[in-house]
DNA sequence: TAGGCCATCTGGTCCT
DNA sequence: AGGACCAGATGGCCTA
């Protein structure tokens, strides 16, 4: 699986195809001690191990001389971005300050509401390197200048301490939503836009199961169309023990939606049959896991252990702010309702049918109307 | 060597 | 007022 593989899958939100895959993530990635992620699999990727003397206190290292009392050096100086001495210094002034961008882009529209009088870059640079902003960050200038050197200093220390923080935490949530996402295997981790990107595909395909769950029959109806949230099994038989819908369930052509209810024991699924590419209707029909099935469940990528994973991290995790859908897919997660089983009973179908079936469900969005509309639907009873 | 990704520093802004 | 958040800038590491 290259770059250019995760990022088709990514745009096919397709993460069905996955099989095999999910038991690998937690031991096939590369972790440091030092951005909280275990370091017993250091080998075999390159990137974090390269970050492994990256998170350290940078303290010990800085260059800040506590003991300076000119004001106008240092930290003091508001104009230039950068300035450190370690990491992000910059030891040539660019002319361009903190904040600004090269492009003249402007505000990115990220964070928060901007007044009109401030912003991160300033209106006018004066020739010698200081802002013509507005009254209040003067004002605020001049109330740091009433602090000494030291104490400006020693301020400026902590508060990158901080941030460090701050981005470890964060970098350790990315770490933990990596764990909890089915993904493909690959040699290195996944980064952060593409865990971003992943998850929320994720979600996406969680979302259609549930509605599916919710309302099988309504959402054959709309999956009638092509477009199957689900994954091919095989080798189901009905709970008599007949074939289900000879030439359905053991047709490569069929997707099946199941939630686990007792696969351990081969007891019966609550299967949504959803539809044949054929265009033919599927019932909701409970089936029981042959032996051949049973069988295969050990390749299945069961969502248990890693939301087990989850959930024995869950103290450890930053905090979520509870909006989002992030939030809703952690507090599903949580409450480690419904397990989902995914599986492919045919491998040879698990890629391409996996994709063309089994994830199109985002791509063909005029199958799921209602989605977008009551995206929100299925997570709210968990907010 | 260029580009991607990342950690870090930094100062402005917002929130409590 | 202090801390959190944000985004720009910078340099390091790695891969193609």
């Amino acid at each position: 699986m290259d770059a250019t593989q995760l990022t088709e899958l990514m745009g096919s939100h397709d993460f069905m195809q996955l099989q095999h895959q999910l038991h690998h993530n937690n031991n096939n990635y590369n972790t440091d001690g030092h951005n909280g992620l275990s370091s017993e699999s250091a080998e075999g990727s390159s990137r974090p191990v390269r970050r492994a003397t990256r998170r350290t206190s940078q303290l010990s290292n800085n260059t800040y001389d506590l003991e300076m009392t000119d004001s106008s050096s240092q930290s003091d100086d508001t104009s230039g971005g950068g300035g450190s001495s370690n990491g992000g210094g910059s030891t040539t002034n660019t002319g361009h300050p903190s904040g600004c961008s090269l492009g003249g882009d402007g505000p990115s529209g990220r964070g928060r509401v901007h007044h009109a009088s401030s912003g991160a870059c300033p209106s006018t640079i004066a020739p010698n390197g200081t802002s013509s902003n507005s009254s209040n960050a003067n004002a605020s200038r001049r109330r740091k200048g009433a602090l000494n050197a030291k104490e400006r200093n020693m301020r400026r220390l902590e508060s990158n301490e901080r941030e460090r923080m701050r981005m470890h935490s964060l970098n350790d949530a990315f770490q933990s939503l990596r764990e909890v996402i089915p993904h493909v295997e690959m040699e290195r981790r996944l980064s952060k836009i593409e865990t971003l990107t992943l998850a929320k595909n994720y979600i996406i395909n969680l979302t259609h199961i549930i509605l599916s769950k919710r309302n099988e029959e309504a959402a054959a109806l709309e999956l009638n169309s092509g477009a199957v949230g689900g994954v091919l099994l095989s080798n189901l038989t009905s709970e008599s023990g007949g074939p289900v819908a000879s030439g359905i369930a053991l047709n490569s052509n069929a997707a099946t939606l199941c939630f686990e209810d007792t696969l351990a024991s081969g007891g019966p699924f609550d299967c949504a049959l959803l539809a044949a590419t054929d265009g033919s209707l599927l019932n909701a029909t409970t089936v029981t896991a042959s032996p051949a099935m049973q069988s295969i469940q050990s390749q299945a990528i069961h969502l248990q252990t890693p939301m087990e994973q989850q959930q024995q991290q869950a103290s450890h995790l930053p905090h979520l702010h509870g909006h989002g859908h992030l939030g809703a897919s952690m507090s599903i997660q949580s409450q480690q309702q419904p397990r989902l089983i995914i599986n492919g009973g045919n491998t040879s179908v698990g890629l391409g049918v996996g994709i063309g079936v089994g994830v199109g469900v985002v791509n063909n969005a005029t199958s799921f109307a209602d989605i977008n509309d009551n995206f929100d639907e299925p997570f709210r009873e968990f907010l």
